[in-house]
RNA sequence: AAUUCGGGUGACCUUAUCGCUCCUUCUUUAUUUUAUAAAUUCUUUAUUUAAUAAAAAGGGAGAGGAAAGUCCGGGCAACGCAGGGCGCCACACCAUCAGAAACGAUGGGAUUGCCUAGGCAAGCCAGACAGUGCCACAGAAAAUAUACCGCCUGCUAUUUCUACGAAAUUGGCAGGUAAGGGUGAAAAGGCGGGGUAAGAGCCCACCGCUCCAAGGGUAACCAAGGAGGCACGGUAAACCUUGUGGGUUGCAAGACCAAAUAAACUGGUGUUUUAGGGCUGCUCGUCCAAGCCAGAGGGUAGGUUGCUAACUCCCUAAUGUUUUCAUUGGGGAAGAUAAAUGAUAGGGGCCUGAAAAGGAACAGAACCCGGCUUAUGAUCCCGAAUUUCUU
């Protein structure tokens, strides 16, 4: 059965953890994402972290939106159901908001290359 | 009627699927705990009480009028504080109203700007004879005025003539002059007339200015009228002076719990095998002591709390009362923390459009409340301006 839940220990938090996947990881680029990646966590489950700069969005409702579809799409897709155990640090680097579709193409497209 | 501008109003509804945060009900599990009973011997088991945590299920709640800017004020918190002085910061026309308070609201006055000339708009509206400073460039001169050009007078040189004199041209020297030119943001009251060698408030009229002031107004302030020939540049967002007010820092405040690690501390150990050193050359003893074990304290990561209460708002009932409004009772109003309040797909209303189709602003709580400022599509209301039509 597979389990669309977010829970909160799936998120990636804390300034430790944070710092050390950003020193120490390795990262991905394919448009409109920058990944950042490491493995294994420790942990049974993967965890993940979202970002968007408040350069590129100068509003808290655009970033807000942004976050929450990358949160959606993540959280349908097929990775988080495969029992990886990565950290993972997702920025988003366009300067536009695009549709719900491309982000879902484009996401799963690079956590595919992941595995 | 249309368009534009200004002010207010306003802040779409709903279904399905999958999710998030908090609260709550019930069930199960785990841990701790209360009581009882039994076995056994000082623990175990069973039932039971309560608490905490996790999981499953059901129910409930879940962004704004500005949540924004962080510009004011207050609550709350920590630190500081006998009293006084200096310094620093903020504010500065008047009245009324509301308020816990404030730079709030309403109305008025003065100033400045604009034009249809009696309205509209704006805000760094105490003081420039308390003192010190500054005023670029240009210009002769920028504040105890000043003479570049010009104007006028005298002397002198020169020229001409009707020749011991007169007139004129161009120079020089001495003096008068702020009318005119030119510079500038600003040139020492303006403009007209008289006057004068030329000029000058030197004199006069009007305007302005200063002083006095009937009277009006709660007040700010306005002001008939009178007097004075006139002394007075700007800058206080330069320092400064006067008056009033102000402890400092903000929930990343503060309180509590508390891994790992390092150093210091306390206790033990420190041996017939286990460092090393002092008393002492050796042995014993004793003291110090590395190391090891345990502990306590402060406290980092992390967590809990502060935290959603009310001077607020909404709904509702009763009483008083002229609708308003006031008082009292009841109910309701997010609480996250690398930060929830959503994503996707459809349907319906609204606007544009013949239809297809397209559009819907500004914008996301971060301790709370009040005010201010700024942003804002459609609808509706009010006001102003312009254009067109009708009468």
């Amino acid at each position: 059965m597979k389990s669309f839940t977010f829970q909160k220990n799936e998120r990636l938090n804390g300034q430790k953890e944070i710092e050390r996947l950003f020193k120490e990881g390795k990262s991905l680029f394919k448009y409109p994402f920058k990944v950042y990646f490491r493995t294994p966590n420790g942990l049974p489950h993967s965890r993940i972290l979202i970002s968007v700069s408040r350069r590129n969005f100068k509003n808290a409702v655009d970033r807000n939106l942004i976050k929450r579809r990358i949160r959606e799409v993540y959280r349908q897709g097929e990775f988080k159901a495969s029992a990886k155990n990565y950290d993972l640090a997702c920025v988003y680097i366009a300067k536009e908001i695009v549709s719900y579709n491309f982000l879902a193409e484009k996401l799963n497209s690079i956590l595919d290359r992941l595995e």
